[in-house]
RNA sequence: GGCCCCAUCGUCUAGGUAGGCCUAGGACACCGGGUUUUCAACCCGGCAACAGGGGUUCGAAUCCCCUUGGGGCUACCA
C-alpha cells in the first residue's frame, strides 16, 4: 500500500513549486491505487495567516488534486492539521527527552550567534555543542526563574555516518558529526518541522516522502529521529525533487511579484501615491517603505497596484495562473513535466494518462526552468482537448471572477464564442475577443492605432459607409449572406477581403483583434451593427 | 566559509543504471516560406547541445577523477 502526503505550511497561496510536489504525491498515490493524504504544518504561529490553509485546498481542489484523507474530508489519522496534534508530540518529546535521547537547552539567540560565527571563522560546519551532562528538570525550573527560553534537541548520533537512500540521487553518506543536534521542540512549545514531520509521517503510514531538494539535508537527521523514536519499522522511502526556476532569472519565488511592481513604479516618472495606497488599502508610509524595498505589503494589495497600474505580474501562485486564463489542466500537464516525464515522445497528456504512466524512478535530477512560453502553447493544447463543456465551465469560472461582461450570454452562446475560438491559447483572449458583443453600442472603446491603421488610411471609412449599405439592404443576417456579401465587394474594388472586413471589425469591436467577422457581425445583430458603423462613421468623418 | 546535490540544443527533455543501435531523438521558442477576414491557429523547411580537461576502453554523451559553473541547506521557517 502507497501512501504520500502533501504538507504545506498555510503561509499564503499555494505556489507552483509546492502545486508541483503536491501534484507528484497525488500522482504517485494514484498511480499504486494508494492514499494521498493532506496535512497542515502550522506549528509557526507567527508566519501563518488564518485564511492560507483555505486557499490551499481551494487551490488543490481547482487543479483536481483531491486528498484521500485530511482537513474537511477527515480520515483515521486525524487530527490533520499539526496545531491539533500538540498532545501527541509532548508524548514523544517527553519519552526522548527520558530515554536521555533528547536533552533541554537554555541559550539565548545571541549565544546561538556567536557559536556560529566561531565555526565560520574557523572554517568548520556549525554544530551544537552537545553538553556532557544533560540537564534535569530542576535545571529548567531554574532557567524558567531566570527568564530564559527553554527549548529541546535531538541527540544526533555522532559517532557514526549517517545514511539514506533517496530514489532520485541514490545513497548519501554524511560524515560523523556532520549533522548536529538540533531543536525538536521550540520554546513556545510547539514542535519544530524535523519533529513534528517524522512522528506525524509514521503515524500516518507514509511510504514515500516526495518533497523538494531544499529537504535533501533535513533527511539524515529526521531518518535519525526516526529510528530513535520507531526504530527501523516503517522508514519510509525518500524522494527529493529537483526544483524549479524562474525563467526571469533567480529562483521562481514569492518575492518576484512584489519586485517586478517595484520596479514598476519606479521606472515612472510620476507616482500617483495618493491613488495607490488607495486602491491598495494601505497607509502612506507603508507604500513609501514598499518601493525603498523594505517591507512588501500583502498580495491583495500588490494585485491591487499593479492592475491600476495596468501592469502584468509574472504568474507564482496557482491563483495567478487561474486569472491569466490557464485551463487547470494546462498546469497539471506542465507541472508534471517538469522534472519529469513518460520515457516517450508524449508530452500533452490528459490526467489519466499521466496517473497510468507515473513513475518515480523517472524523475530528473538536475534543476529546471519554468518556460511561460512553452505553458501558454499547452494551454492552447489543452483548451483544444478538453471536452467544450468543461472548456465552457472554466471559462464560466474565469468570466465570474474578473467580473466580464461576457459573462451574461447564455450556455449557447458561450458555446459557440469557444468553438470559435480554436487556436485562442487562455481564457483571457477568449474574453478579450469576445467582449465586444456584450457592450453596450456607446461603449465601443477605439483602439487609436486600429483607427489610424484601417479607418483613416486609405478609404476606409468610405468602404465601411458601402458595407453599412449593403447591409442595410440585407433583408436577415446570416453568416454565409455576410460572408457573400463581403467576398463581392472585395472582388468589385479589387482588393483583399481584409480591406472591407477590417472597417467593419473596427467599427462594431473598436479593434482590430476579435472572433471571426462574419459571426461577429451576425451575432451582433445586425441592427446593433448598422448602430455601431453610423457611431463610427459620424465619430471619424470629421478627422478624415 | 562548511556540507550536500546537479550539469545534453535558448528552454523542457530522450539517451546514462546493463559503453557500440547517437553522423544525439522529440517538444516549446526562434528563423525562412506557404495559407489567411484580425489575433491566433494551421502546413512545409531550417538553425541549434553532450561545460572544460584528464583518464579507463578496441570504442564514452554514457564509467572514474579534477576544474569550472549552477542550485540547495547552513533558523526556536517549513
Amino acid at each position: 500500500m502507497v501512501v504520500t502526503r502533501f504538507a504545506p505550511s498555510p503561509t499564503g497561496y499555494l505556489h507552483v513549486g509546492g502545486a508541483r510536489t503536491a501534484l507528484f504525491n497525488w500522482l504517485c498515490a494514484r498511480q499504486a491505487g494508494g492514499t494521498f493524504i493532506l496535512r497542515i504544518e502550522d506549528t509557526d504561529q507567527k508566519r501563518n495567516t488564518p485564511t492560507a490553509a483555505q486557499q490551499v485546498m481551494d487551490d488543490l481542489r481547482w487543479l483536481g488534486i483531491q486528498w484521500d484523507e485530511g482537513p474537511e474530508v477527515g480520515g483515521p489519522n486525524g487530527p490533520y492539521l499539526q496545531s491539533q496534534r500538540m498532545d501527541i508530540y509532548d508524548k514523544y518529546i517527553k519519552k526522548l527527552l527520558e530515554e536521555n535521547k533528547a536533552y533541554y537547552c537554555f541559550d539565548t539567540t545571541d549565544e546561538l550567534d556567536a557559536f556560529r560565527k566561531e565555526a565560520e571563522a574557523q572554517k568548520r560546519s556549525f554544530s551544537y555543542p552537545r553538553p556532557q551532562e544533560f540537564p534535569g528538570e530542576s535545571d529548567v525550573e531554574k532557567a524558567k526563574a531566570q527568564g530564559r527560553d527553554v527549548t529541546v534537541r535531538f541527540a544526533v548520533p555522532q559517532d557514526v555516518p549517517l545514511e539514506i537512500t533517496d530514489i532520485v540521487r541514490g545513497e548519501i553518506t554524511f560524515a560523523p558529526g556532520e549533522i548536529g543536534d538540533f531543536i525538536i521542540q521550540k520554546s513556545d512549545g510547539f514542535p519544530t518541522y524535523n519533529f513534528a514531520c517524522v512522528v506525524d509521517d509514521y503515524l500516518m503510514k507514509i511510504t514515500h516522502v516526495i518533497r523538494g531538494q531544499e529537504h535533501l539535508m533535513n533527511t539524515p537527521g529526521q531518518q535519525a529521529l526516526w529510528k530513535a523514536l520507531f526504530g527501523d519499522s516503517q522508514l519510509p522511502k525518500y524522494a527529493h525533487m529537483s526544483v524549479t526556476i524562474s525563467d526571469s532569472g533567480g529562483k521562481l519565488s514569492k518575492r518576484e511579484r512584489p519586485k517586478t511592481l517595484r520596479n514598476a513604479i519606479k521606472a515612472r516618472q510620476e507616482i500617483e501615491a495618493g491613488k495607490l495606497t488607495e486602491v491598495a488599502g494601505i497607509a502612506p508610509e507603508e507604500l513609501e517603505s514598499f518601493i525603498k524595498g523594505k517591507a512588501t505589503p500583502d498580495m491583495p494589495a500588490i494585485d491591487a497596484m499593479a492592475e491600476y497600474l495596468g501592469i502584468g505580474l509574472p504568474e507564482i501562485n496557482i491563483v495567478d495562473f487561474f486569472k491569466s486564463g490557464y485551463l487547470p489542466e494546462t498546469m497539471v500537464n506542465f507541472l508534471a513535466l517538469l522534472g519529469w516525464n513518460p520515457g516517450d515522445n508524449r508530452e500533452i497528456m490528459p490526467i489519466g494518462e499521466l496517473i497510468e504512466s507515473f513513475d518515480l524512478s523517472r524523475l530528473s535530477k538536475a534543476n529546471s526552468l519554468f518556460d511561460r512560453k512553452k505553458l501558454l502553447s499547452f494551454n492552447m493544447e489543452h483548451i483544444k482537448m478538453t471536452p467544450p463543456e468543461k472548456v465552457l465551465e472554466h471559462f464560466r469560472a474565469y468570466l465570474k471572477t474578473v467580473n466580464s461582461p461576457v459573462n451574461s450570454a447564455e450556455d449557447e452562446l458561450l458555446s459557440k464564442i469557444i468553438k470559435l475560438c480554436e487556436g485562442t491559447r487562455t481564457l483571457v483572449d477568449m474574453e478579450r475577443k469576445s467582449r465586444f458583443l456584450f457592450l453596450d453600442n456607446n461603449e465601443i472603446q477605439y483602439d487609436e492605432k486600429a483607427v489610424k491603421k484601417v479607418l483613416l488610411k486609405s478609404d476606409g471609412l468610405a468602404v465601411l459607409a458601402i458595407v453599412r449599405e449593403k447591409l442595410a439592404a440585407m433583408e436577415q443576417l446570416t453568416e454565409q449572406g455576410i460572408e457573400d456579401m463581403l467576398r463581392s465587394l472585395a472582388e468589385e474594388k479589387q482588393v483583399g477581403l481584409g480591406k472591407v472586413a477590417q472597417p467593419l471589425r473596427v467599427a462594431i469591436c473598436g479593434t482590430t483583434v476579435s472572433l471571426p467577422i462574419f459571426e461577429s457581425v451576425q451575432m451582433l445583430s445586425k441592427e446593433n451593427t448598422l448602430a455601431r458603423i453610423d457611431i463610427t462613421l459620424k465619430k471619424f468623418a470629421a478627422e478624415n
